[in-house]
RNA sequence: GCUGGCGUAGCUCAGUUGGUAGAGCAGCUGAUUUGUAAUCAGCAGGUCGGGGGUUCAAGUCCCUCCGCCAGCUCCA
């Protein structure tokens, strides 16, 4: 038999061999490293086990710990490796399922039937690590073997394994697979690496509930995760990396940078903003207003609250009581104020859309969409007067769940860079491109090149989750491919992840720990001009419905900061930093010069602040460093008498002395060249 | 909301088997006037997250609430 290699060699191998063959036949180097193989036929490419017959013809790739689905392989043997130690030490233990994930692995389990361990804690896992590591010595093999249904059922039958039987009925006969390694067997479709014995260093991380099956009604599980490496150095060098992750937590930084703080007595998730986060604030929202103004964009401004009857039109109230602040009821108890709330969760009235009454009160705005169609609303519109783009830096407030607030990346008040476009169906094209074009030259002035484009549509099989007919639904999904297309947008396209008014195109940016995020949105709406009955004018004097699209290029301010906080790690590029420029007089002698050169260049524009404390330079340079100032200026007897400055760059050290006019010339080129103008 | 973990001074952390709190940094005061990442000395700062309980005695043990962290669910 013939097979290919990737870099399209071919070689001749026996009948009937394997992958394990193949990588023999190559070097016994790889033999020794490889994990399994890549098998393209006509049919497809799959990862398969290394000891499996390869398919003639079939182009193939050996993959190592230092290819992906290698890895995955990897963890996912690791992953049962860790069930086989759970049922050796919880014996009985019910088990759910066991994937690798991005970094690593999990697997879950029901410990509720195990007599003597109820819970598995934090302090359990050690000994399972010691465990898995016992285990792996054995260098037992992972054997894959087809089983009928009715054996496979038979045997979580006798076992007592109510998941596995669950997972069992989704699956046909003669597609079931088990894979056996010592003493334990697993319902799994592989692949697998061969032996135990490469997983040498395993590191068991945290322990939380999971629902089975991602289902809230479902019982919880415990899920152990966990990560494993060929090598020890490997899993020293991915903790260090984790560490390393920690130093650029945006709630760490914020904390040292001083950019912003919560406090219990205020509540949580709402953040507040400190005067070094605010200037921070302040030169984003400024930079977004010259955009959005050359754009065509007008400024609105709208209140904090609104008639719940604004709510009951545009179809948020009372659907998504679960996340708003409780509505404010005029018949509520107290002294009848609108203002007297009851607590969250009172009104079993207000959490089913039917039963939705009349009553009369107000509702803390979580978006502001409602608000600005009746701006759109307060006077006729003609066909020329579109597209109408009214933008507002709006703040909303929104009841997240207590365990899904975390720094400013879920946040129960927060300020979104949000805007409006009402437009014609002929319109809507190219100002959804337009609106692109926006976010991507916002997220290349703020070196974001790690951005993924989501295309966000409905779920198939919720559609009562959404509002709108479906043929209108189809138009806004197809229209928000083809303007991405259009902008030469890579996308990926998720299901279920649309807004419940119309699909969205989201850009997702990763943190520090590589969990990703929604930042940028832009949604199509044809909805809520049919709720608020809006209309124009058209050329032939007839009503016609406008179309809606929502649209902020940050997502939100605060999200928008957390994550640029992480990505940058503090060092904000010098037109952002809050602080830019710090200035140094070695004595006190330099006092007065050191006040003239800041005083120049506050003058320019820039951010400036002056150090007189009475500490040796050494020490005044390292606080503006440990403060991320980008530039100091550092001034002794020699510059004040030649009227320069000695400038020093955050992290570069010394530059080199010029005159104030020279420096801020220099500075100006550089904000220039970072904002795009 | 759920599972697991954490909560001692502004920050980072110590606090022995329960015997009623300690360091460094930051802050303040004074001295020092210094040339590219920490000058010296002194002072002040904590109802040990809140409440309840056990005990002669609780930062240490138990209960409960709050908050934070990781994950799940959710995310207009």
């Amino acid at each position: 038999m013939n097979v290919s290699l990737p870099d399209g060699s071919a070689r001749t191998l026996p009948d009937g061999a394997t992958g394990l063959d193949l990588a023999r036949s190559i070097s016994e180097g790889l033999a020794r490293n490889a994990l399994a193989v890549s098998v393209t036929t006509p049919g497809g490419t799959d990862t398969r086990d290394l000891s499996r017959p390869l398919p003639d013809g079939a182009t193939v790739a050996i993959l190592t710990f230092d290819d992906a689905q290698g890895k995955a392989a990897f963890w996912h043997s690791s992953a049962h490796l860790l069930a086989e130690a759970l049922e050796a030490l919880y014996p009985g233990i019910h088990l759910g399922i066991g994937p690798s994930i991005e970094a690593g692995f999990y697997y879950d389990v029901d410990t509720r039937q195990v007599a003597d361990a109820p819970t598995i804690g934090a302090d359990d896992l050690p000994a399972i690590e010691a465990k898995m590591t016992e285990l792996a010595r054995r260098d037992a093999a992972f054997a894959r073997r087809d089983v009928p249904k009715a054996e496979a059922v038979a045997h979580f039958a006798e076992k007592g394994d109510p998941y596995k039987l669950e997972l069992l009925e989704g699956l046909a006969d003669g597609e079931i697979t088990f894979y056996t390694q010592g003493a334990f067997t697993d319902l799994c479709r592989g692949p697998h690496i061969p032996t135990t014995k490469p997983i040498k260093a395993v590191k068991l991380l945290t322990i939380a509930g999971a629902y089975w099956r991602g289902d809230e009604s479902r019982p919880q599980l415990t899920r152990i995760y966990g990560v494993s490496f060929p090598k020890a150095a490997l899993l020293t060098e991915h903790l260090e990396r984790l560490e390393l992750a920690k130093a650029r937590d945006h709630r760490k930084l914020g904390r040292e940078l001083e950019l912003f703080m919560f406090s219990d007595k205020v509540g949580p998730g709402l953040p507040i903003w400190l005067p070094r986060g605010a200037r921070l604030r302040q030169t984003l929202v400024e930079f977004l207003q010259r955009e959005q103004t050359r754009l065509g964009y007008e400024p609105v401004v709208t209140p904090h609250i609104g008639r719940l009857d604004l709510y009951r039109t545009s179809g948020h109230y009372p659907y998504y009581s679960d996340s708003q602040f409780p509505p404010m009821f005029e018949d509520a108890p107290g002294d009848g104020q609108p203002a007297a709330t009851l607590p969250h969760g009172e009104h079993p009235e207000a959490r089913t859309h039917e039963s939705a009454d009349d009553r009369q009160g107000y509702l803390l705005k979580p978006m502001n969409c409602p608000h600005h169609t009746q701006i759109y609303a307060h006077k006729p519109r003609s066909y020329r007067d579109l597209p109408v783009r009214l933008a507002e830096f709006g703040t909303v407030y929104r009841y997240e769940q207590s365990g899904e607030l975390g720094g400013l990346t879920r946040v129960r008040g927060f300020t979104q860079d949000d805007a409006h476009v009402f437009c014609t169906p002929a319109q809507v094209k190219d100002e959804f491109k337009a609106v692109i074009a926006l976010t991507l030259t916002v997220l290349r002035a703020l070196d974001f090149q790690d951005f993924t484009a989501q295309v966000s549509l409905r779920d198939p099989a919720n559609t009562d989750k959404y509002i709108g007919e479906a043929d209108q639904w189809d138009a806004a999904e197809q229209a928000i491919r083809e303007a991405a297309a259009e902008m030469g947008l890579d996308t990926v396209e998720e299901e279920g992840e649309a807004a419940f008014y119309g699909p969205k195109l989201d850009f997702m940016v990763k943190d520090a720990l590589g969990r990703k995020w929604q930042l940028g949105t832009v949604q199509l709406d044809y909805n809520l001009p049919e709720r608020f009955d809006l209309t124009y004018t058209d050329e032939h004097d007839q009503k016609q419905r406008p179309v809606m699209i929502h649209r902020a290029p940050f997502g939100s301010l605060e999200r928008f900061i957390g994550v640029m906080i992480e990505h940058t790690g503090g060092n904000f590029p010098l037109w952002l930093a809050p602080l830019q420029v710090k200035v140094l007089p070695i004595t006190d002698a330099q006092n007065d010069y050191a006040a003239a050169v800041a005083g120049t260049l506050r003058e320019a524009g820039f951010r400036v602040e002056t150090d007189v404390r009475s500490e040796k330079v050494g020490r005044k340079i390292r606080d503006a460093e440990m403060e991320k100032v980008p530039v100091m200026l550092v001034l002794g007897r020699t510059e004040a008498e030649a009227g320069s400055v000695s400038v020093r760059r955050h992290g570069q050290g010394d530059v080199g002395a010029m005159t104030p006019t020279e420096l801020t010339e220099t500075l100006r080129a550089e904000v220039a060249a970072q904002t795009g103008r």
